[in-house]
DNA sequence: TTCGTATGGTTCATTATTTGAACCGTTGGT
DNA sequence: ACCAACGGTTCAAATAATGAACCATACGAA
């Protein structure tokens, strides 16, 4: 690993619930020494990507973000066009939906949409985090990933963030063949309890798995008919969503659907 | 500069209207040796800042910003309130308004709002970068910024982008010093032909300045009581949009208010 | 076809940069 | 006054970056 991937995994560290970071805390979390920590920082500092917040001298993701971002957008307008599906597929199914992209070995949300209808709904929080091993949306992932990249995202520990995560990892692959015959993972109350949730895999130009789409739902309220509706939608909109970011789907995708 | 920031400065030779880049290009473009180019093209490919397009294997920007982008404004949503500031200020003026951040010695414009009561507006574009020089934003930056980084930022080539643009230091200078007194700046045709724009600066809790809030009206539209509107509306919303990001007013720009 | 010239990507000895222990000067708590 | 933790800096030693030359491939012209 170079110099550049070490500084920019830095700003991985950065999250929600730890917005600031000083460069002890840094070099601690990185296992770096300090003085490495703080050239990188001083060198992030100076292209934008973080910043020294207010007095205390921490760091924080800095402004450039705001820039590239909307670059990015403008070139690869991807989070609109998945914004637009899963504002169809809330309103289609009443419930909670959201497109969530790999990055590096775990899922980054970019866009979700809540349905209005009912009083409970799953929530979603911005730049929500995923594992791909306890959620729908990662099983999606991991079916339709190179199975050396898969292999590889599962040798990390397998966190069990309820009574239902899947751990082992013989379970895991048993489950991933299941998702790909059916090209449809389906997971409950393994990463939040209650949470019913529904996903399929979404495809690069290059017929890589990138990402997935995927509806949660309250399990209380998961019924046969629901369920139907929600594996309908998703069959229907992730193929579709994947043609309209510029993707292909893969033979280990579509020989699936010839094959149903 | 370090290896860090050199990848990172691949990073901006990436526009609007240069989304793709191949490694050779991009090589030619920044003045760097092929196999360096290459390797840190892969290390940022790595960290998702970068991807390759579709079938051509040329890079563009990564899907990375996307979730950086979002946990920023989560920490610190500079966006969300420049936007209501900028709503304001186009209702109230019935005027373009958009406001810019310091990013190296550029502008990058984070928000704007147009007013839709003319038919005739200054549009702008997502992620549009101005040069100090030639804005009034520009020239609101370079007035309170350190002198050492205006001397610095004017020491590169300075454009003339219409018949107007100042491109002589000492007529700069001068204007600057001029900007200093008000505390405001202004600019006919200096960007654009036949945009009038008005800007104030913008400043970070370490009382450094980090950007500006303009307003650009066709200079058609241009009277002396819509000029006082724009200078009222702006001295009110600059400092205002200054303390509501948590940051504070420079001796410079308050003392400058007490001697008026 | 053949040639010429682009392209993206790789190799490996040379070179320059990164690294880390120990060090300052401050700050905040006891 | 003390201690511990902080951010930041120094400099020899270790490591990673560099660039010329090199493939393999793709495309257009003759």
């Amino acid at each position: 690993m170079g110099t550049v991937s070490k500084a920019l995994s830095l700003l991985s560290f950065f999250s929600r619930s730890r917005s600031l970071i000083g460069l002890s805390e840094m070099s601690r979390l990185a296992g770096m020494n300090k003085t490495t920590a703080h050239r990188m920082l001083t060198e992030l500092q100076a292209a934008g990507f973080v910043e020294q917040a207010n007095s205390s001298r921490e760091y924080r993701l800095g402004p450039a973000f705001l820039r590239l971002a909307a670059l990015r957008e403008a070139t690869v307008p991807m989070r609109d066009l998945a914004q637009s599906v899963v504002d169809e597929l809330a309103a289609q199914t009443g419930e909670t939906a959201h497109v969530s992209l790999l990055n590096g070995i775990m899922l980054s949300t970019i866009a979700y949409a809540y349905a209005h209808q009912h009083g409970l709904q799953v929530t979603m929080d911005d730049a929500e985090i995923l594992p791909l091993h306890a959620t729908s949306s990662g099983h999606a992932v991991l079916a339709f990933s190179d199975p050396a990249f898969a292999k590889n995202a599962l040798e990390h520990t397998l966190e069990a963030y309820t009574a239902s995560t899947l751990t082992d990892r013989k379970m895991l692959a048993a489950k991933m063949a299941d998702v790909r015959t059916t090209g449809l993972a389906e997971a409950i109350s393994a990463f939040e309890t209650d949470v019913h949730t529904h996903a399929v895999p979404l495809f690069d130009a290059r017929q890589a798995c990138i990402g997935a789409v995927a509806i949660a739902a309250p399990a209380a309220r998961m019924t046969p008919e629901l369920r139907e509706a929600i594996r309908a939608a998703l069959l229907e909109s992730g193929p579709r969503l994947t043609r309209l970011m510029g993707g292909f789907l893969p033979p280990s995708y579509t020989q699936r659907e010839a094959a149903e």
